[in-house]
DNA sequence: ATGCAACATGCCTTGCCAGGTATATACCTC
DNA sequence: GAGGTATATACCTGGCAAGGCATGTTGCAT
C-alpha cells in the first residue's frame, strides 16, 4: 500500500489523522474516542507509521502518537492542478485564502478591500 | 465505494483524471495515452462518472468526458486543517501561493520582494 | 515474582475490487 | 445492410487488505 492515497482512503485512518491535529494521543485515547477494538486501533497505527503519516514516543507503557503533517504534501501536490480549476477568480482564491491564512478566526488580514 | 478518497486512491483513476485536467478527451485517447485496455479504462470512467468526478457528452459514437472539479473539494477540505500545520509561517504560506496563483508561469506575481 | 495494564503481532476468514477476456450495443460509412 | 469502429457491460478470477480473535511482549505496581 505505497502511496498516500491509499493510506488516506481507509476512513479509519482518516479518524485517527484527524484526531491528531489537535495534540497527540495515546492509543487508549483513541481506541476509547472512536470506539474501535484495540487490535485495529494498532494496526492502522502501524500502517499510518510505516508511511510516514505519524511517529511515536514511549511514555512507560503508553505510546504517543503525533502527526508528521508533511506526509501529506503528495496529496496537496496532486491536487492543485485541479484547485485551479475550481478557484480561476479572485473570489473563489480569496475564500481559499481565508481558509488556510487565518491562525485567528476573529480578525481578518490585512489585505486589499476589494 | 462511496468516499471520494477510495476512488483516487486507484492510480489509474488519478493518471484518467490528471489527462482530463488539460482537456475533454475520448475514451479511445485516454486509451491510448496510458496504455491501458479499453474496459478498463471504461470501467475506471463508470467509477469516476457515479461518483461524480466526470461527466460525459455523446458525440456520435464517442463519449468525450470532462472534468467535474468541484468533486475534489470533499478532499481539499479535508486537508485543511492538515495544511495550517505545515503553513503556519508566511514562507510556507508564499510558496503555496505561488503554486496555486500564478496563471502564466513565466511572470512571477507582483508580490512583496521578500 | 505475580498480577495487571497498555500495546503489538500473528493467524484466519471474508469481502471487495481490479484485470482479463469475451460479448453486447450503438453509430457511422459504403 | 454489411462491416468496421467506438464504447459499454457481463462474467470470472486472483489478490489483497480489513476485521475478529487470541496471544505475545513490555513495563509498572505491590
Amino acid at each position: 500500500m505505497g502511496s498516500a492515497f491509499a493510506i488516506i482512503a481507509e476512513p479509519s485512518r482518516r479518524a485517527i489523522l484527524r484526531l491528531l491535529v489537535s495534540s497527540e494521543q495515546s492509543v487508549g485515547e483513541i481506541e476509547r474516542q472512536l470506539r474501535m477494538p484495540q487490535p485495529t486501533v494498532s494496526k492502522h497505527l502501524r500502517v499510518l507509521r510505516e508511511a510516514g503519516f505519524v511517529e511515536a514516543s514511549v511514555d512507560a507503557q503508553r505510546r504517543l502518537y503525533r502527526l508528521k503533517p508533511e506526509s501529506l504534501h503528495e496529496v496537496d501536490d496532486w491536487l492543485a492542478p485541479f484547485r485551479r480549476l475550481w478557484s480561476a477568480h479572485l473570489d473563489a482564491l480569496e475564500r481559499h485564502l481565508d481558509r488556510i491564512d487565518r491562525p485567528t478566526p476573529r480578525k481578518r488580514r490585512a489585505r486589499s478591500t476589494k
